[in-house]
DNA sequence: CGTGCTAATATGTTTAGACTTATATGTGGT
DNA sequence: ACCACATATAAGTCTAAACATATTAGCACG
């Protein structure tokens, strides 16, 4: 019998690559060796150059090889792995894991942007933008807290929005789409207004997400979330 | 004058990803609605479809399109954009920030595995491993803590390496690849013996990360990571 | 009015070939 | 030994064409 060992899923060029991650893992290609050519890979699999270029460059992409053009392909010699995760609505993250969603808008008000939030957006301190802070319930358990400052300059229309209703997080989603932006990940003690919103007691460890917006037309929002004690943000490779 | 405006940097695919995106982000399309297919597109741009469609998978991996078979390609309606972070080693982090870095190894053992992480392996518990703690330094102030635990089947070799000189982190990234890792972040306060190795003070908040990995011959190591107070992990888009 | 088949269609994938570009390496001159 | 330059090489990109596959839409039939 001459099968083909099944293509684990998707195509040649998803076959390619695991196979070539296997050799990686099971040390028949080692950290930093030289690995056959695209030309040779493609003989040895025997498919057109175009697919192995195709799952290499995944591979490039994932942090397992370093490719440079003359010189080859190597195997990463400290692998810098990449991991992602999700950006979702509050809401459909609230609800996916079962619980019912409600918010409540807390304070809205349009004031001079603070000193520290000036150099974050690159906005002059001192610029009116509109504040709000606002609290996600999942099953009527504070799940976030959320304070926001926007650019109305960035999005316009919103002056004419209630957010009682819709919160700012689904809104501005929908209708200022992103070129870029910037995410932060800290820890703080809660004071007593966070304490107070979340329901829980002053000095707790809370899971800080600093997340800033931009278009092309300048910065869009700055949010920072305070999770609930106890959340646990999860990311893969 | 006839002249295509000049590509923004690479070829025509990065050119025509940067333009359906800016047709998305200033409303020429609209959330939810179909765009040109991929022949359309080719016309438009004057190139095969082949480059088309790898810009728009870009783009689809991206979360801002929404592309199924025969149902054709639309702006996605809750853009779940994806973010991603490196993982360097230790080392690399602290040097980067033009610190100069030291570990110290605090202890090492075999001992059998505590239920909490048993789960999180899939390993039963009370299997022995290879337990260790350690502390890394940035200019002689802690960087970060880590409690390790290491399954020794998973990395032949791995009894005769002596982590008082090369540590775990670095050691582990060469010599034992990973196919698959799941991350987590939280925050919780820093217990007597967090304190004491991180040089601060009790129930200061600190930001834990949890890191576990396997490979085809099951799991490799779990660590949790909690950094010095004050420290701000970073993401981009 | 639904149900199941069929055909049309848009994306997904691969191919062989050509051309581009970065760069490692060898060569010759000083 | 050192430098400047030419050359070969391997990855990067694109093309035109073909085929694969999922899914919608229309249609015939009960």
């Amino acid at each position: 019998m001459t099968e083909r060992e099944a293509l684990p899923s998707g195509g040649k060029a998803a076959y390619i690559t695991e196979e070539v991650r296997r050799r990686i893992i099971e040390k028949e290609w080692r950290q930093g060796e030289r690995i056959p050519d695209e030309a040779e890979l493609a003989a040895e699999f025997g498919v057109a150059r175009a697919t192995v270029n195709k799952a290499l460059q995944m591979l490039a992409e994932e942090g397992l090889l370093d490719r440079r053009r003359r010189a080859g392909t190597r195997v990463a010699v400290n692998p810098v792995r990449k991991a992602s995760f999700s950006i979702p609505i509050v809401r459909e993250q609230v609800e996916a894991a079962g619980m019912s969603y409600s918010h409540r808008l807390i304070s809205q008000s349009r004031s001079p942007l603070p000193e520290r939030h000036a150099a974050r957006l690159g906005l002059p301190a001192g610029e009116v933008l509109i504040h709000q802070r606002a609290v996600h319930y999942g099953d009527r358990r504070p799940f976030q807290l959320e304070d926001r400052w926007i650019n109305p300059r960035a999005v316009p229309g919103i002056e004419t929005v209630d957010f009682h209703h819709m919160n700012a997080n689904e809104w501005l989603v929908r209708n200022a789409p992103y070129l870029r932006a910037e995410l932060n990940f800290s820890a703080c003690s809660a004071g007593v207004r966070d304490a107070r919103l979340l329901e829980t007691k002053p000095e707790q460890a809370l899971l800080i997400l600093n997340r800033t917006t931009w278009n092309d037309s300048g910065p869009i929002t700055t949010v920072r979330l305070a999770f609930h004690p106890g959340y646990v943000m999860t990311a893969t490779t």
